[in-house]
DNA sequence: TCGTTGGTGAAGCATCTCTGAACTATTCTC
DNA sequence: GAGAATAGTTCAGAGATGCTTCACCAACGA
């Protein structure tokens, strides 16, 4: 193998603060050089990989499609340098450091609410954060280095650079308000959904309509609870994660499973990690592995 | 977050050549560096980290126990580095590249033999390179970023920075000489096994006394057909993969199943990939799906 | 057409990193 | 234990690298 290229962050940070950035002068700005230097600094970049990375077009450039592997490349590099410099930290002061974790809504409030409450009481120690998004967002935090920790959906295919660890099992199913018989899918509606571009709402549309029930949507919401509540009223049928909709309390009528949702633990997979990390995820599964039976019996 | 340190390439080959290296004046010559140079290059990345990495034993230096970290966060950013640079080369020359595979001898020969034979006859493009090992020296190989793809026994634990994909199983089963009866283990051997120290050996002898059989061994050797070969002659007993006891013709006598063992492929989980690496992985699980059936049937 | 905007090149300066040699501390050898 | 050999560091200086400022060019907009 020849020699590798004297490649360094700094670069790589050039390079994703272009790639984020709407103009040139802009990323020079946030990474805090002037824009000669970026430019020049971008160029060494090339010039070291021996690759063209940019196309012109007039006179602004744009990323080549096939350089892409090179800006994920950085990310990754970038975040796990970022644990690394943690690990540094945690060195030099000997605390025990922060955790930036994120999670979906329903871990957050539904399944893991308990625990993070008796984590936050035991490990004082640790600066905590919780950020609160959508699975996909969350994923991409992850990646860039801006979280630690990550539970979310299972994405469905293993992501570069990430590892999983299964948590829980969180079904959704179809709910119709109180009063309603079951009957065939043709008859299902109208519906009280999440709204539309939200992941979960595409894989349910998809899903109702595989099972060829018509898909009149009378209301969204991105809270569960709105939904839920809107079912209680009669406003129509909805579907949500299992744990989400019997949270409260009323009569909410499932009907029937609608498909498969798995929660996981994220992390970066690097070699350098916070011990704090891996006592958090265990916290989880052991959460998961007495609360989820009974859902997984149902 | 804070600014991240500058890091270079070149400071983690230094600090990987020293801890690779008896003396540092030989990691210098390593790297093809002087002494002095090596020395500032370590200075500067402790600097840098604001961590020290090394204690003072005498005159020399020796990686501090708690800075393993870093060199473990060294290699792997190296082993990144040297993906990109590869891919960098393919996109130089257009070529469909080099593809350095690693492979216990089992998978080399009985399981996956034809289809290395058939891939090489497709992939004339592909520049393939082959090497044989145990499982834990493979797996360091791909580690440090000289190999590409490793077909191993599945590790106890996932490594950081290695991806795994199943292929099939390969139990290691107890083998006596033809006219043998089915006993207790306290009546099994003696024995011909794997030598000391191996790590099929250790987990071979493990279960054995577990079972409560005696461990006497009267021949040792590495290769599985001398040990097939020895059992047939009616030297002892042995316990041997499956797949490479049944290799071969001959009367030998399958007493019960001894451990389960997993093959897998590992790739580094890198966000630059070779698509042929995808190609040649496809290939082993297709023929896996197919052959290992009656093999797990048995 | 002219002014504006996005990006690149050149000169000058500061910093970094290498080499070679002098230097210190430890270990070996007798 | 004296003296030599060894392991690693420090220092000074040469050369490379990276940054800023300023000048420049090309594309876009009015």
């Amino acid at each position: 193998m020849g020699a590798l290229p004297d490649l360094t962050i700094r670069q790589f940070e050039y390079l994703v603060a272009v790639a984020d950035a709407d103009t040139w002068a802009l990323a020079a700005d946030r990474v805090g050089v002037s824009g000669s230097a970026l430019s020049q600094g971008i160029a060494e970049l090339e010039r070291r990989l021996g690759v063209d990375l940019f196309d012109r077009d007039g006179r602004r450039r744009r990323l080549r499609t096939d350089a892409i592997p090179v800006l994920a490349h950085a990310r990754q590099v970038l975040a796990l340098t970022g644990d690394l410099a943690d690990w540094a930290e945690r060195m030099r002061t000997g605390s025990a450091g922060r955790l930036r974790l994120g999670m979906i809504d329903a871990a957050a409030i539904v399944h893991f609410g308990d625990q993070l409450r008796r984590f936050r009481a035991a490990r004082t120690d640790v600066e905590l954060r919780l950020r609160v998004e959508p699975s996909g967002p969350l994923l991409e935090l992850l990646i860039a280095g801006d979280l630690d920790v990550v539970v979310c959906v299972a994405p469905p295919e293993p992501i570069p650079g990430l590892r999983t660890t299964p948590l829980l099992i969180d079904d959704v199913a179809v709910y119709a308000p109180g009063k309603t018989r079951p009957s065939s899918p043709a008859t299902w509606g109208p519906w009280v959904l999440f709204p539309e571009g939200s992941h979960t709402r595409g894989a349910i549309t998809r899903e109702l309509r595989r099972l060829g029930a018509p898909i009149e949507v009378v209301a969204e919401s991105h809270q569960p609870d709105v939904l839920r509540e809107m079912v209680r009223l009669g406003t129509g049928w909805t579907a949500l994660p299992r744990a989400q909709a019997e949270h409260g309390t009323g009569n909410l009528v499932e009907v029937q499973t609608l498909l498969r949702r798995e929660l996981v633990a994220a992390v970066r997979d690097g070699t350098v990690r916070q011990p704090v990390v891996d006592d958090l995820i265990a916290a989880f599964t052991d959460a998961a592995k007495s609360t989820s039976r009974p859902s997984a019996l149902r």
